[in-house]
DNA sequence: CCGCAATGGACGTCCACTCGTCCATTGATC
DNA sequence: GATCAATGGACGAGTGGACGTCCATTGCGG
């Protein structure tokens, strides 16, 4: 797949049903005392999709694209920057070199990065994030069920208010404090074209202050899955201006160590954008 | 680990994008001072430990082994039930059939499940909750680093607070809330060799509600990193009958419809578990 | 100017894993 | 008792990925 890049949207959960044609159950047990366990057949639904989701989700190459890919269009890694050497990275992914850079050119071939050979060279991030194009957020939207919308709107918003809150209950170090001033304050200089990496970058680095790495990763998670979405809305000055006031809201009670504060600001600041993309599913 | 500091010079608009010294843009820095701009060292820290996590944790017969030893231990699979069959299960967990069935012979070995053959046979749980050893608590928390105690503990506690929020905000079908009731009642019926059981399948229940499946695999795996040590912990009378209480309490919150209600009886519950096992820290 | 060090680039080898296929066993059903 | 469907059991061929090693390139330091 030689266009392996375009929007892999994530899990394709296979929802295998289970069969329950008699004798077949999860609930062979003996002693069963029938009726007592509210589910003999305890792994179905949700929970067995959940307990038995797949190990892997595809193969090494196409997870590691899906991977940097989304690196990039979070904007962790911005244009002009230059991710870890290829050793480095294949390390820390858990991968060959050879996947890696296999992955890497099929980037490049896709226009996202370029690599340059020699003692500080590296692999050098070209992508720019391009401007939403009208319709664009409708046909997202509708590229994803509805299911896996809400699910990952439900997800993002307990992982975030959570986060918020969490991070409100800790003592922050000084240089804690200043940064999450600093990504405050650059959130509301940054230019329009740059705006939602900014904005995710200060929403990880208050999932940051929780000092839970889980949390944080989680987080990503939930952002990616949505990022093709956001990145399909305008960014309208005026949403800028309200978002800005919360993300103030958001800083100072955390800084204050407000969590409910944190939580109530956090969660208004997400109620925005999901009733904005709930709109496009009727 | 290496962390980094990007001397990626700020952002260039045009001609010379980058112009980086030894522009490694992933340091080292352990303490990280956040205080450079946002930006530059965008991806290091826990940011880009998480964002370059590793793409797979190790090979696909480790990682079955281990997903099908935590279904079973968190008892969402007990004792006397039956798993699903090999072509299915290895369908679920997208791996061959043949690396799920190595990974089901070494649980055989250890004694975890037995296999039947013919129509209706199947692979069957051996496996019994062991009663938890004096000093398997201490050691267990020991074996655990410090960080990753309150990693886990910070994790779990964002997820289960939140996902009790947001099934209390859902409206209920009759038979999700008459479900949920059941988890209840079984919970409190319980004989405690099974208790943990009942415990985590109502936990995870109420994930279910949120109907959201990232949110239940999610607390899934965060309940998992903390079993080993939950099912270290005597099982008291004292502390059930505690439980009890809140548990309900939960329930009811959700059914009710009390987002706020439900989010508080939650934090109270894990706050107890977590108090336990921070004291074992010193 | 030279050499060094760190980077991307390339290749041969080996093994884990997959896929397809067939066999062996079992018990419910007719 | 015979049949049949679903299950675990097994095997050979094909392959994706990992590992080690080496080469090519580059710029900083001396």
């Amino acid at each position: 797949m030689s266009h392996c890049v375009g929007l892999v949207t994530g899990r394709q959960e296979s929802g295998h049903p289970f069969r329950l044609h008699r004798g077949y159950a999860f609930a062979v047990d003996p002693d069963d005392t029938l009726g007592a366990r509210p589910e003999p057949e305890a792994a179905g639904g949700l929970l067995g999709s959940a307990a038995f989701r797949p190990v892997r989700a595809g193969n090494a190459f196409e997870e590691t694209v899906e991977r940097v890919l989304q690196v990039i269009k979070l904007g962790l890694v911005a244009h002009g920057e230059r991710l870890p050497s290829e050793r480095d990275l294949a390390g820390r992914l858990n991968v060959s070199r050879d996947t890696l850079r296999e992955a890497l050119h099929s980037l490049q071939r896709a226009g996202y990065v370029e690599s340059r050979r020699g003692r500080y060279g590296g692999t050098f991030v070209t992508y720019r994030q391009p401007a939403p194009q009208p319709g664009a957020l409708r046909k997202a939207v509708q590229g994803l069920g509805s299911g896996d919308l809400e699910d990952a709107l439900t997800y993002r918003l307990v992982l975030e208010t959570g986060a918020a809150e969490a991070a409100a209950r800790r003592t922050l170090s000084d240089s804690q404090r200043s940064g999450l001033r600093r990504h405050l304050a650059d959130l509301e200089s940054v230019p329009a074209d740059r705006y939602r990496q900014s904005d995710t970058r200060f929403h990880l680095a208050v999932a940051e202050l929780t000092g839970s790495p889980s949390l944080v990763a989680s987080l990503a998670e939930a952002r990616l899955r949505l990022n093709d979405l956001l990145d399909a809305i305008p960014i309208l000055e005026r949403n800028i201006d309200h978002s800005a006031v919360q993300h103030r809201a958001m800083a100072e009670a955390i800084l204050a160590g407000d969590a409910e504060a944190a939580r109530r600001a956090t969660e208004e600041h997400l109620e925005a954008t999901a009733a904005l993309l709930r709109g496009f599913l009727g």
